[in-house]
DNA sequence: CCCTGATTCGC
DNA sequence: GCGAATCAGG
């Protein structure tokens, strides 16, 4: 496949918006990353203008300066109902992450058509925290589209319907489409069935 | 190991 | 110009 003026215009736009160049690769498809890549270069486009005025950023990636919350200890915030730090959330995620908050039942209807099933909290009188608090995911983790990998949590955020819809896009077992936290969330039993066997 | 972008170089 | 292979890094 060529590169089209369109698939040009789409690439440059993704890139922008901060893709991956794996990510822009599968969306575009029919292209591999290091043709990505390799057309980067080429437009001249390389190295993303992060926040305008920015210190020019070396050749090299380096790792960001924030004191980024990992993954692992999001999800434990969560679970404590904390209001977990802001701490490098943009507005957008911040935006989706209001929208979501008392939003569980979130309904994919793309390409895929994933649906989440909203949970009746109202069985359970003491149990709350059902509601998926989407909390900051890195937006170095996000994943726009469909670009999810195997191994990528693909926990909807936000409204499909908004610009700013993303997946959660964190790394998951490869097992399960969805992260660990999203996970315990997913499979929230509506009723607390224990039905195991002391079977040794 | 998974992933990222950067470079090289034969096509 | 293109992109696989490779490199360098997180």
């Amino acid at each position: 496949m060529s590169w089209t003026t369109e698939r040009v215009e789409l690439l440059t736009k993704l890139w922008a918006e901060g893709l991956s160049a794996s990510q822009i690769a599968s969306e575009l498809g029919n292209v591999t990353r290091n043709a990505v890549i390799g057309k980067v270069h080429r437009l001249g486009l390389s190295g993303r203008t992060k926040t305008s005025g920015a210190a020019a950023k070396p050749r090299r990636a380096t790792s960001a300066p924030a004191a980024e919350t990992a993954p692992a200890k999001v999800a434990a915030a969560v679970a404590d109902s904390a209001p977990v730090a802001e701490t490098q959330m943009n507005a957008t995620a911040k935006t989706a992450a209001q929208t979501t908050q008392r939003t569980t039942q979130t309904v994919v209807s793309g390409a895929n058509a994933l649906k989440i099933t909203p949970e009746e909290d109202d069985i359970v009188g003491d149990l709350t925290p059902v509601a998926a608090p989407e909390v900051a995911v890195p937006v170095s983790q996000r994943a726009s589209i469909l670009t999810l990998t195997e191994r990528t949590c693909k926990w909807p955020i936000g409204d499909p319907n908004d610009e700013d819809f993303y997946f959660c896009g964190r790394s998951c077992d490869a097992a399960s489409p969805y992260c660990e936290y999203h996970r315990t969330i997913a499979y929230q039993p509506v009723n607390d069935r224990r039905k195991e066997r002391k079977t040794a």
